[in-house]
RNA sequence: CGCGGGGUGGAGCAGUUCGGUAGCUCGCUGGGCUCAUAACCCAGAGGUCGCAGGUUCAAAUCCUGCCCCCGCUACCA
């Protein structure tokens, strides 16, 4: 598909929003962020055109309740948790084109835009409901909000959507003695309108679609969408409440009760920050190429529980607004949009044996994991043991014993090695003299990787990648233990030289297969080989504006740095330095430190 | 209740589509090496593949039933 003047395919990366109600802690990110990360870093690597982009989903209900508690305005709220997961999200690399956030006058427009393309092909329709409102505060209160006695089998503690003891689904008017959850008072129950989306309009289209998806998705992902078609239901899309996007109708415009629901806004933010990037970029229509363009690829990351927004309902929008339902229509404004790719989900970490709770302590975030080991330690962690097809476990023990065993005990260690060898013994890069079978059968299996690790990457499945790609830095390891340079130093000085520019060579190309996981440390191998200026970027916070609106902080960076994915032959006589360690191996109380720091809650 | 995922040597995982001597990374034990962050290399021990039936010459893999964990459903990805 890719030629001279076609440089590579157009490649959507969607990483899922994270809510803006509090930091990031490692659950969070191994499941849509990292991944997503790896796949972005490895197909620019390959010549590819990526849009990586995301945001903070800042609306809704549980935004406005503990905006309420911490006595705040939802906006400050949003503001605040906003830039800390910029922080999180950009101290660990995360090469987003463009990370905004929901809040933006862009992504309420395009917002807008979407609800009325769908509006007018008749997929979106205004229906009377009865609805709970919170008596003091007059905003809707959503079902699970609600708690009360289970009218079929007296269970004190059913919430309003279901029975925790019986599993019934429930009505919340069916409840007796319904209160809220937020303060315990009695929500009045009152007839309302609201607009509903069409879902069932799409099943057809979407079991169509999704049946063209076996054998490529992930089968967890395809059994649980195809398995959903046969329940669609109509979905409420507008709520009672003052924060959010209103909706673009005469008579409701003004209206400051009224808001389009969070999950249908939140989905909207692929589209809307492709569409700011864009505008940010000079080119107000350069995101088209990922959207419209029929070869244009997009891959979708996030864990399981948000697979029905990915799967069945945004490509429902996507199709609606096309016009492309069991009612037809026609496109709107914007024009077609493509469906997506691929829906790449992962399963859930969990942390010393218990769910990730930030109230019980089960928890470690981003920014204090950070503070105290390297980042590429944990991208290696969550790349090699993540929860990418079912949950895992994360314990500090088995972190300690990754990093000390795996990372710094074969890559790190190669890497020391091999160039504080060369460097004091010979100073530089050697020339190769004659090489023998043994010497080429390694540089070929190390550019054989290439290959294989490019492969799964391309499919994420990052832990054969991973694995993959370790493999060569252990053959690398194996080929020097059994030349033996050491013993060449007065025998044979010109098989020594060959001997560590094969070794040399083959640190090189695993440092290009390592990139997408720990672009860090590649970053120092690119550097302690000769090479200068950007390998492959990092990200940075810039504060943005727009035009009538506060300014606030995105996240961007270019990433157009010299790392290619293939083998390129290293530079004999470049000069090298003893080098320091890429990686800082643990004390074993680290474990036992981390776990009393948990059991006391001390973060 | 239902739908989906998972249950494989001490740990973490692959293998299950299209049945055929149970594999990887690490740990452990023993040996070797010494360039390297006590790192590196070699060898070995260790599993009746959640449980119970069934089909078959043969089952981790197919069929039936059951148990446990997780998501859909909570401050939560």
């Amino acid at each position: 598909m890719s030629s001279p003047t076609q440089p590579g395919r157009h490649i959507l990366a969607a990483p899922a929003w994270p809510y803006a109600n509090g930091p990031r802690h490692i659950g969070h990110v191994s499941g849509f962020a990292l991944p997503c990360d790896m796949f972005s870093r490895y197909q620019r690597m390959a010549g590819n055109q990526v849009l990586m982009v995301s945001g903070t989903d800042e609306h809704g209900t549980p935004i406005q309740v503990q905006a309420d508690a911490e006595g705040v305005s939802a906006r400050e709220l949003a503001d605040r948790y906003n830039r800390i997961i910029a922080e999180d999200l950009t101290s660990l690399g995360m090469s987003y084109d463009l990370f905004t956030r929901t809040s933006t006058r862009n992504h309420y427009a395009v917002t807008q835009e979407i609800f009325l393309g769908l509006y007018k092909n008749g997929y979106i329709f205004p229906k009377t409901t009865l609805g709970a409102i919170s008596p003091s505060t007059g905003r809707t209160l959503p079902d699970r909000y609600i708690e009360g006695t289970c009218p079929i089998c007296s269970y004190e503690s059913a919430r309003g959507d279901q029975c925790d003891n019986c599993g019934n689904q429930l009505d919340p008017v069916d409840l007796i003695n319904p209160r809220s959850r937020i303060n315990g008072e009695t929500p009045k129950f009152e007839e309302e309108e609201h607009f509903f989306f069409d879902l069932p309009a799409f099943a057809e289209a979407l079991g169509t679609w999704l049946k063209t998806k076996a054998g490529h998705w992930r089968p967890n992902v395809l059994r649980f969408s195809l398995n959903l078609l046969d329940d669609l239901q109509p979905r409420a899309i507008t709520r009672d409440l003052d924060w959010g996007v209103p909706i673009p109708l005469d008579g409701w415009r003004d209206r400051p009760d009224k808001r389009i629901y969070v999950w249908f806004d939140a989905v909207i933010g692929y589209l809307s920050a492709s569409v700011e990037w864009a505008k940010r970029s000079g080119d107000a229509d350069a995101w088209r190429a990922w959207w419209q363009s029929p070869d244009a690829e997009s891959y979708y990351f996030m864990g399981k529980d948000n697979i029905v927004f990915h799967s069945e309902i945004w490509p429902a929008m996507l199709l609606g607004y096309s016009g492309q339902g069991d009612k037809g229509g026609t496109p709107g404004a914007l024009g077609q949009l493509n469906l997506p790719s691929e829906i790449v989900s992962s399963e859930y970490l969990t942390m010393e044996g218990k769910k990730f709770s930030s109230s019980r302590n089960v928890v470690i975030y981003v920014r204090d994991f950070l503070q105290r080991y390297d980042v590429d330690a944990l991208r290696y962690y969550v790349a090699v043991a993540g929860p990418e097809n079912q949950d895992t476990d994360f314990t500090w023990r088995e972190f300690v014993r990754r990093n000390n065993d795996e990372l710094v005990a074969t890559w790190g260690n190669l890497v020391n090695r091999s160039v504080s060898f060369a460097a004091r013994n010979i100073g530089s890069i050697p020339e190769a003299g004659e090489l023998t079978p043994t010497d080429l059968q390694l540089l070929e299996h190390s550019r054989q990787a290439f290959g294989a690790v490019g492969e799964n990457l391309s499919r994420s499945r990052f832990k054969l990648a991973i694995g993959e790609a370790m493999r060569t830095v252990a053959e690398a390891n194996k080929y020097i233990s059994e030349q033996a340079p050491w013993k060449l130093r007065e025998s044979d000085p010109d098989r020594m030289r060959t001997v560590l520019h094969t070794a040399l060579q083959v640190v090189d190309d695993a440092k290009t297969l390592l990139t997408p996981f720990l672009p860090r440390s590649s970053q120092q191998v690119f550097e302690m080989l000769g090479g200068s200026g950007d390998w492959s970027g990092m990200p940075e916070i810039k504060q943005v504006d727009e035009e009538d609106a506060p300014s606030y902080p995105v996240i961007t960076g270019r990433y157009d740095g010299a790392a290619r994915w293939e083998s390129r032959p290293i530079r004999p006589g470049t000069p090298l330095d003893v080098p320091a360690p890429l990686f800082t191996k643990l004390a074993p109380s680290v474990a036992d430190e981390e776990v009393a720091r948990l059991e006391s809650g001390d973060q």
